[in-house]
RNA sequence: GAGACAGCCAGACGGUUGCGUGGGGCAACUCACGAGGAAAGUCCGAGCACCACAGAGCAAGAGUGCAGGCUAACGGCCUGUGGAGGCGACUUCAAGGAAAGUGCAACAGAAAUAUACCGCAGCUAACGCUGUAAGGGUGGAAAUGCAGGGUAAGAGCCUACAUACGUCUUGGCGACAAUGCGUACAUGUAAACCCCACUCGGUGCAAGAAAUGAGACCAAAUGCCUGCUCGGCAUCUCGACAUAUUCGCUGGACGCUAUUGGUAACAGUAGCGGUAGACAGAUAACCGUCCAAUACAGAACUCGGCUUACAGACUGAACUCUUAC
RNA sequence: GGCACCAUAGCCAAGUGGUAAGGCAGAGCUCUGCAAAAGCUCCACCCCCAGUCCGAGUCUGGGUGGUGCCU
């Protein structure tokens, strides 16, 4: 997943959280507000209380490798972040279906 | 069979799809490299940068504390000395000064740095007086312990063996050790203040440098150099969505191997190697084979240590004890 | 990334190395016809592990958790 896609700045997170709308499960939380970006932008965000820097390493990877797997799908015009929610350790396939359909209840999907 | 010491590894190989940096190419694309032994804690020591070149004096503060050596330096390491532990191989210790001074030692106990409650012995008709510190009891600590002599009863009062201190000689670079002689006086606490010896300027890459935009304006004050006195330096403010851009940024007191010197830490010489550099921050996803199995854990300026976390293996010298033959 | 600071009962907290003050809350008892108020009593592994000391909440070292500041 090329940097482009991605939030960068402090700012367009903050932008994010104030204006945005959800949509989660047991597993994710997606908020996403519109903007001007083409094609879309995601940022990851994964709290301190998730673990040590091994474990945020390994799930914020997994959430990029899930996420680059629809990025074609994506509408344009939206900037998105994704926060997990669980504490324990996730397997890739549940994560991979989790994203697809959270993109899918948000409409962000083609 | 049970231990003791030293060291090393930290899954490997392959396939498909991807990520970061650098090189090549007009481009499509392609090639190379891509987290640790602790990257962690930030506890010490340095480099580097700015403050003045890191300064002078005074005061205050902080740290270290057996000896000799190693190191760029260190509070680190090595080899010893002494204490403590272990049958032993061996391990371990913030290990100067209590005779410079001050403070503290609750409760218990007769008495806590000075004493005589019970007791023992002598004298006395008795009250009591004198001598004593063997024994009892309290306490963490009560005038060195134990045996014999001695005595009215006792006591280093005397003697042997220990213990402590002082001192001569000898050995050792030294810490110190051994023998002899003398003494038995000095409670503990310095991880209480303190004394002695040595060391320490401050801030940390969010240090700092360059370039760019806007608005003021050339004056005597402000700021900085940890307190004071000197001495000195710099020169406006704001913004860039509180980390704009470029640099600092990775080749070093570097690593590995061999050899020489040294008990060792380490040092010298020769050869070989090229080893992340991001800025929302790069190692992932899926699968196969081997394996008994994969722990602790993710660089953010860089090194040398210390401390803490850690599954499972492996190696060395053949070191100690016990049992059997 | 760097630099500082804190941790004592459910909550707020005091605490010279020698028995852990106090307030609020909670529980029990007294009082009352029943309550409230009042009074009495109870409630602590001083964050954890080592060390120094005769004796650590306090002193020293290490760890855990939390808080603040630095452009």
């Amino acid at each position: 997943m090329k940097s482009i896609y991605r939030l960068k700045k402090n700012y367009q997170y903050n932008y994010v959280y104030k204006h945005a709308q959800s949509v989660a499960d047991k597993n994710f939380i997606l908020l996403y507000c519109t903007a001007h970006s083409n094609p879309s932008k995601i940022g990851f965000s994964v709290s301190k209380k998730y673990g040590h820097a091994v474990q945020r390493n390994r799930i914020r990877r997994q959430m990029k490798a899930a996420v680059s797997a629809f990025a074609p799908q994506i509408v344009a015009g939206y900037n998105l972040v994704l926060i997990p929610r669980k504490k324990e350790a996730y397997n890739y396939g549940d994560i991979a279906d989790s994203v697809g359909k959270l993109l899918q209840k948000a409409g962000l999907t083609q």
